[in-house]
DNA sequence: CGTTTCCAATGCTATATAGCAATGCGAAAA
DNA sequence: TTTTCGCATTGCTATATAGCATTGGAAACG
């Protein structure tokens, strides 16, 4: 073993088992952001100034900087400084029905039109990554807008994972909610089918249109933050009632 | 000035004005993964390996690494390795109609409705971010499966942009296609409303359905890679005969 | 034969440092 | 007054190195 250059002695991972200090970092620019302290447009620390902020070295502070940018926080540029990115328009941004309606300010309200357990489902067994004849939770729900319907959903879920949450009280939590407090799941993405089709006689009935009315047909595989496919929903909204938002790109 | 750490002096940086190492490292992989000697699943070199390899530093082999994790090309497994990331199903993908069409092997054929300049669509030019009375290009366009026809799109820009492009042979090719080559405008994403309607009598005529068919309505803003709105388009599509897939994150 | 333990390989966080490259502003020149 | 040029600031690429954390298989053990 040849010397130690002298450098490499002085400290090594100041306090480990606790956050990196590069995300340490990164949150104390998002809390000024968050805090309205740092507005869109503003210039945040440099590189070099971070590093001399928080006591560390300029790779540090630079990769708390560029994962930032990576992550759409803000945005760099060469030469000029590292800028609060201004705020997007949430596109692609996965609600639960109770969640879109809190964003609008309203109080989400649902009937359950049916809750339990199923085994006969073989195609969206599979869709879950199941064996064909699992049993699996489903959840059927009405959605109200005051108290009008605009929209049937239809959970699945394996019905092993998670025991008793056919007993919850669906009508009036929501499974986004329950899945992430009662069974620690984090939900991240789902990916989506859309079209449309028109309603039956039962989704007629029970939304309160005309057979044959349009309906907007949204089929969702959500995933967990571990990658796992964890429910499929469908649901059917009610023309004029439901707009979905979406970025694509090239 | 104290003198400086051997180690630093041996060479800055081999090749300037050529590829940064890193990039040329990632070129390497992602040449493999083309070529199918790397297949999904597979393992790519280790940060180790690689800088014995391209004879550069652990870090920017790693920089390599980290930044093609980012962008969905590898995964890495703390402790396991690297490996080529599985073809990911392509959601949010922006796609021309005549596209779409070549992505499952067939022709897009159109029938032009109408084309031409319009003065008097006040909130469209308003969303491309033009004077309420601006002059606009307005094509309309049946789309054809076979020779049966799954759509009605209208789109609109600014005619002084684009001069010429009325003339243009819209019925044989893409205006994206167009855009791109004629005018040099790269596209680069749309950011879009979607949700269900059903048909009035012209879009029954001209679709051959019945009036009151449900139809998938897509109204999409679309913006070039400089960020500028530049096409603002509605569809219409025939239920069943048209799905589209995103992907939502929370 | 199954279980546990250990260890090498691999990725992750971090230090210290160097020079190049783009930006933008102020001073000097036209 | 306008234009040009230099320079400080800031981000980008890269080097060399150290130790921690996780994984998975091989070896040791019961």
């Amino acid at each position: 073993m040849r010397p130690l250059p002298e450098f490499a002695v002085k400290r090594t991972m100041p306090n480990r088992s606790e956050e990196p200090a590069y995300k340490q970092i990164q949150n104390a620019i998002r809390r000024r952001i968050d805090a309205g302290q740092l507005k869109p447009g503003n210039p945040v620390p440099s590189e070099r100034e971070l590093a001399r902020l928080h006591k560390v070295s300029l790779m540090t502070a630079r990769h708390a900087l560029s994962e930032m940018a990576r992550d759409g926080v803000v945005e760099r540029r060469h030469g000029a400084g590292t800028f609060v990115a201004p705020p997007r328009v949430q596109f692609n941004k996965l609600l639960g029905y109770s969640e879109q309606m809190a964003s609008l300010g309203l109080t989400a309200h649902s009937r359950v039109i049916s809750c339990g357990v199923v085994t006969r489902e073989h195609e969206i067994a599979a869709r879950l990554g199941l064996a064909p004849t699992s049993r699996l939770g489903k959840l059927e729900r009405v959605r109200l807008a005051g108290d009008e319907p605009v929209a049937l959903e239809t959970c699945y879920w394996a019905a092993d994972e998670f025991p008793k949450l056919v007993d919850a009280p669906l009508d009036h939590v929501s499974l986004f909610g329950v899945l992430e407090r009662e069974f620690g799941v984090e939900l991240a993405y789902s990916d989506e089918e859309i079209d449309a089709t028109d309603a039956d006689q039962r989704l007629a009935d029970l939304l309160e249109i005309q057979r044959g009315s349009s309906l907007l047909r949204i089929r969702q595989l959500i995933f967990s933050t571990k990658g796992r496919a964890t429910v499929y929903a469908v649901g059917f909204y009610r023309s004029g009632r439901h707009t979905l938002r979406v970025r694509r790109f090239r």
